[in-house]
DNA sequence: GGGGCGGGAACAATCGTTTTCCGTTTCTCG
DNA sequence: CGAGAAACGGAAAACGATTGTTCCCGCCCC
């Protein structure tokens, strides 16, 4: 009847209990303080007034603000909206909610987003924007602040993280390539700022050695950031006059999509010409012409566990730190294709004979084989 | 020195002053109720204490979180990125955040959704899910939230509401169609339960008859969600052994989307044998196979304008309620050519000649045209 | 010189929960 | 039967801000 919503002590007032009687009913952790029947009364109060605990005070008084900040470069980038849902299905399962915070990949923005969310007390982090060395990352351990690291991972901080198997991913691709006959391969390495730019630059170096590949500097250029404009730029790079290229491995969808409108550019035909394999299987880049051969990974599931990471490490701060890798497979479609015999006749051939590997479509991978130290 | 943060108390004290008055000098609102030299002392305090207000003690007392709830059907889709985006950079302007939940299309999550962030006391709500008659617009109506309507309307209620102005989009569509030398058009028609579905069918509808070509009822499937599924199956219906249509409308470019994967069932070929035309210009759609033709509008901005207009309703509950529409603008791609003259020979010319809205690319359009009242 | 006025700051009361600290009561068991 | 220990639940103090009210004091004016 009343207007204004039910509160703690209108229901303990209905129960004829103190307001710290009807609090100790209704919470679940400390129910077994009261008798069986006050509970039930209390309960039943609750339920006639339609009472919803006021989160805000709830908040001011434990210090938890069941709210999650979630740093990505960009929402636009649809790699990320899959992840930022498993993480928030999961989250939510346990009365979380979430924060999005979009960096722009700038360190500045990053910065704000960073001090307002923390500002509004949020009880974790899942950063998805941390390079390899970061001012957030020595703040955020510092002030002993529960992060999980999505798809990166820092050295020397003791953060959990959820990654991908990088190096086993571009490993794959170059062998794909090789198997296809390629074997004047070129790459469009990510910042090296950021830790899936060295291990897939890493992945593809140990790819091409292990296929018996020359992989000279020449070869490989990195990419200021993850855009369809560097990667059209690299592309154009990398196809220089005179290069002989017939593949290219970038870090990246993104990048691969602009290599696609370099070859636009340069009048070259994909995969006739040229072949390309991009990394993350985005939504929609099946779709593209020529649909992208890519290395995928499993996104939401990215999202779900470290979500579950998280949570650990806020219900209990001292369990132990994870990192988690998760399995990436091969997606062959159809922006690469066998080399022409023409042009293969006069090369060097592949040394790579991964028939075992190359499945009909999908190509789960095992970890360790050539993974590295360090 | 001290661990815990600093709080307001600590920089009354440090200011020599009451927290009464600390909180007055800080506020931009009530800081012409101290003195010139206390505000000095009390914000100097604060700077050197580095003091930040706590938010959910704020809020307790304010009864306002400066959150808002978002509702839209799946962060997948990506047409809502760039719209959330508009939407959170605009709010953060004003200090605003906000909280993003997922529909999925299905109406007990969406209750749920709302619930839960009613009852973390959002200051608002924009609502991109909202079907034509919606229990929770009553409810929010009744419970006095501030709401706005985002690419939905609705009828009966005092909603705010910015959206495309779908019939211009559709006639468009229809009237290049006709231009292009088609006249028996299908279309693929959104749910009728959410205004966009309506009124592009009705935007096709007189288009249609402004083209002088007939819309039967055959030629106009209904499908049941936004989706590709729908649009595939919705595809094969329309190209039933028999229809001789050349062209479709999809009310929405996942709906085309499911049309490319139809034609590939079927063996046809697009643009060549059967054209189609979407709506909204996701991002990403323009490099399918074949860049779809579609009708352009603004997402950034829906998402920006949908803020400013929920920032007014919050701070003047009385400000009037403001009906927005953004014009669209069609977007020639490849999906949809001239007819070939041998097609085009037996048929009934299409009475349009709407040589002056064909732009090279780009055709802004004009609101009142076409539109119908009701 | 006293009453009135008003600017400026202090006091205190919230906001709605949780939680610590204690009184009661009741139960158990020697 | 009485001592000690559970078991319950009430009182009150937070949590950190905002805000209505009161109070003090200097100043103006009659």
């Amino acid at each position: 009847m009343s207007d204004r919503p039910a509160t703690l002590r209108d229901v303990a007032a209905a129960a004829r209990v103190h307001p710290a009687t009807a609090s100790r009913a209704l919470n679940p952790g400390t129910r077994l303080l009261v008798s069986e029947e006050t509970a039930r009364r209390v309960t039943e109060a609750a339920e006639r007034l339609g009472y919803r605990p006021n989160p805000v005070a709830r908040s001011l008084r434990t210090r938890r603000s069941h709210t999650i900040g979630v740093l990505i470069p960009d929402l636009n980038n649809p790699l990320f909206p899959p992840i930022v849902r498993g993480l928030e299905d999961r989250l939510a399962k346990h009365g979380y909610v979430v924060l999005i915070g979009n960096t722009d990949g700038d360190l500045a923005r990053e910065r704000m987003v960073f001090d307002q969310m923390r500002a509004r007390h949020v009880d974790g982090f899942v950063l998805a924007t941390a390079t390899l060395h970061n001012p957030l990352l020595a703040e955020a351990a510092e002030a002993d602040l529960p992060v999980v690291l999505m798809n990166r991972t820092a050295q020397g901080y003791q953060f959990s993280s959820v990654s991908v198997d990088n190096e086993q991913g571009e490993w794959a691709a170059v062998a794909h390539l090789a198997s296809l006959g390629h074997s004047r391969i070129g790459h469009i390495a990510g910042p090296q700022e950021i830790s899936t730019g060295v291990s897939r630059l890493r992945g593809f170096l140990d790819g091409m050695r292990a296929a018996g590949l020359a992989a000279d500097e020449s070869r490989i250029v990195y990419a200021t950031g993850y855009s369809i404009e560097e990667g059209r730029r690299c592309g154009h790079e990398l196809l220089a006059p005179g290069s002989g290229l017939t593949a290219i491995v970038a870090a990246n969808d993104m990048l691969a999509v602009g290599c696609y409108g370099a070859f636009d550019d340069l009048g070259l035909r994909c995969p006739e010409d040229i072949a390309v394999i991009g990394f993350n299987d985005m939504p929609f880049i099946d779709r593209l012409r020529p649909p992208l051969s890519t290395v995928r990974f499993p996104h939401y599931k990215l999202g779900t566990e470290a979500a579950k990471l998280l949570l650990e490490r806020i219900e209990d701060p001292d369990s132990p730190v994870k990192i988690l890798y998760l399995a990436p497979e091969l997606v062959v479609r159809g922006s690469a294709v066998p080399l022409a015999p023409a042009a293969v006749a006069g090369l060097p051939g592949g040394a790579a004979d991964p028939d075992d590997m190359i499945a009909p479509n999908t190509v789960p991978l095992r970890r360790g084989a050539g993974r590295r130290k360090r």
